[in-house]
DNA sequence: ATGAAAGCGCTAACAG
DNA sequence: CTGTTAGCGCTTTCAT
């Protein structure tokens, strides 16, 4: 006698459900609930009874129902355009430990820039209830605020952000890790000082070059417009940038880039020209990005933009929305340093 | 008059429900299912005076219902424990492809290689009545089934597999993808061809490897063991395994790389000692990681996965199965070669 | 200590 | 053509 054997109700699906369990147990499902919640007055012989039927029959309890009567699923959304995954895996791991070990569970949905795909998506997750939506990008650059009507959904906006200052806006502090990356180079006695970075007109390549110009500043120095060369988000770009910045400046004893690619061509290009790192140029990165600052030789300065953390951080302020709080706001989390060999320990001066 | 304003029901969200509609409409729940339906027979005026009232107030069906209603909660769960996407992201795409514009949802789960947290989300999902299960790795090796117990959830295996014989597996074809890459280098009038790859344990080398042996003797040629190199998944073995491969063969024409950051080292080192590519030496990699393949200098012929195929044919028999097909055993899905200039076009014999 | 029954929001069969 | 009602599987009073 297993499962849903004997069962005369019409329509059954094959599951078992309370009611099987109460038949098994010769209760009523009211005391099935009861036993299997810890909850009510019960006779232990009667608990155990209804909890071993319920376990024979592998009942498991159906969490639609649940979230119907709560009002909450258990669930949210995570929004993103990112198809390669550099930024959203990090950042959705980080909501997966504030989630719980699979209390909470994450619809991801890629919706590729496609304001169509978005619109759909959003309606599709606010059916399925949601407790909160996480909007992540790969830039950090200000975009259209989501749509989601009047529905009060907590929403926060994680690694991008939106004009609207109702809104949570989580994002890496870009101007503090470059402060910090440049303030290593200067402390570890470098002077001549060049940035070699992604397109001007970034969110990012701003902050970083803001970052770079307050360290220069701490130090009673200056950033001049010819140390800072913008171009594509490329190895290749590092590549070419070092034989314009060195025939600019032919002294240039470090160069920070804007990420961990354009320094990988950096150095590449650098070794090419025989020009010693760090000996006689230090070279910092932006992203830690792990695969790539690792194989570098020698391996790569770099700032990490603890996006994990920043995962982490956006789920617990969705959480805290959900209960009712209130937030809002910009807020900056910080980067780390992370030191490895392209800029020595011991400068050349 | 707007939300539930007039709403005498107690214990109400704020969300409007089938009521608000149908008392803003003056009709009962039943009528306005109907109109949002377009079901029965309805008045064209009553029809469009539901779906006036239903815009108007925002009205949005509750999904956690029908999903009670159908037996079908139109979401599925992707096990994965992939940390940095570099698997997951492509194959996701192509699951969401197969699931349409956000008509079925997917709950991401990174369960870490931990059978802990992967039973947990298994009764996480199974409790949120998923529809199906794909499950992917990082790598093609069998690992241990999934235990769903006495549940009956379709389930897929995508780039992983089981022991089980009755479990649907979906991999690449790493060893079709092989053959290809070095008849490629053989029709191109390579020679003296050596494979440098990762561990000699994983099923995706040795498949590759078998692949390469497939090549050589359809051409009347064998593979000697000498020519294979096995080592770590990293661009710095690449750049060591070149040394040894020449110090024992000078004369090599060309290298299989196992993956392309294996290649990438393989082309730092062979620049440095000066080999040209592709005129003295024929590059080919694994993997057509495009940020590492479009990078090196020359660009790198290599293998792709096709990833994005595999997952939209997991999510398809997937849904096939949730039609109640059946689908069992182990299907390797075709690889490309995507030829770029390390390969040249013109071969030096 | 246990049973009975209302209800979560909606669909579908059946009445009227 | 529209209204009424029985569930979907479960939790939660309220009776007993």
């Amino acid at each position: 006698m297993e499962g849903n054997t004997g069962d005369t109700r019409p329509g059954r699906s094959t599951r078992p459900t309370i009611y099987d369990v109460a038949r098994a147990a010769g209760v009523t499902i009211g005391t099935v609930s009861k036993a299997l919640n810890n909850r009510g007055q019960l006779r232990l012989e009667t608990r155990e009874r209804v909890l071993a039927e319920a376990a024979r029959l592998e009942f498991r309890p159906n969490d639609l129902i649940k979230s119907l009567l709560r009002g909450r699923t258990y669930t949210v959304g995570l929004l993103t355009t990112d198809y390669f995954g550099r930024f959203t895996m990090p950042l959705l791991a980080g909501i997966e430990d504030a989630l719980g070990a699979a209390e909470i569970l994450v619809f991801l949905c890629n919706i590729r820039d496609d304001p169509d795909r978005e619109r759909k998506v959003i309606a599709s997750l606010l059916a399925k209830q949601v407790d909160g939506i996480i909007v992540t990008g790969r830039r950090t650059d200000p975009r259209p605020a989501v749509d989601i009507g009047r529905s009060t959904v907590p929403l926060v906006y994680a690694n991008t952000r939106v004009p609207d200052g109702g809104a949570l806006c989580l994002l890496p502090d870009d101007a503090g890790g470059a402060r910090m990356a440049v303030g290593h180079l200067l402390d570890t006695g470098r002077r001549r000082v060049v940035l070699i970075t992604g397109p001007a007109h970034w969110d990012a390549v701003a902050q970083r070059r803001q970052g770079m110009t307050i360290a220069f500043h701490e130090r009673g120095l200056d950033l001049a417009e010819d140390q800072v060369w913008c171009g594509p988000w490329s190895e290749g770009w590092g590549y070419e940038a070092v034989d314009q910045a060195l025939a600019r400046e032919p002294a240039v004893d470090a160069i920070f880039c804007g990420s961990d690619l354009i320094a990988r061509g950096v150095i590449d290009r650098l070794r090419e020209r025989g020009r010693r790192i760090p000996e006689e140029i230090a070279i910092v990165g932006f992203d830690n990005w792990e695969i790539i600052a690792e194989a570098t030789r020698p391996p790569l300065t770099t700032v990490d933009l603890n996006l994990h953390d920043l995962g982490r951080e956006a789920a617990h302020r969705l959480l805290a929305m959900v209960s009712g709080e209130r937030q809002t706001g910009t807020v900056r989390l910080p980067c780390s340093l992370i030191v490895r060999a392209s800029t020595g320990s011991t400068p050349r001066r």
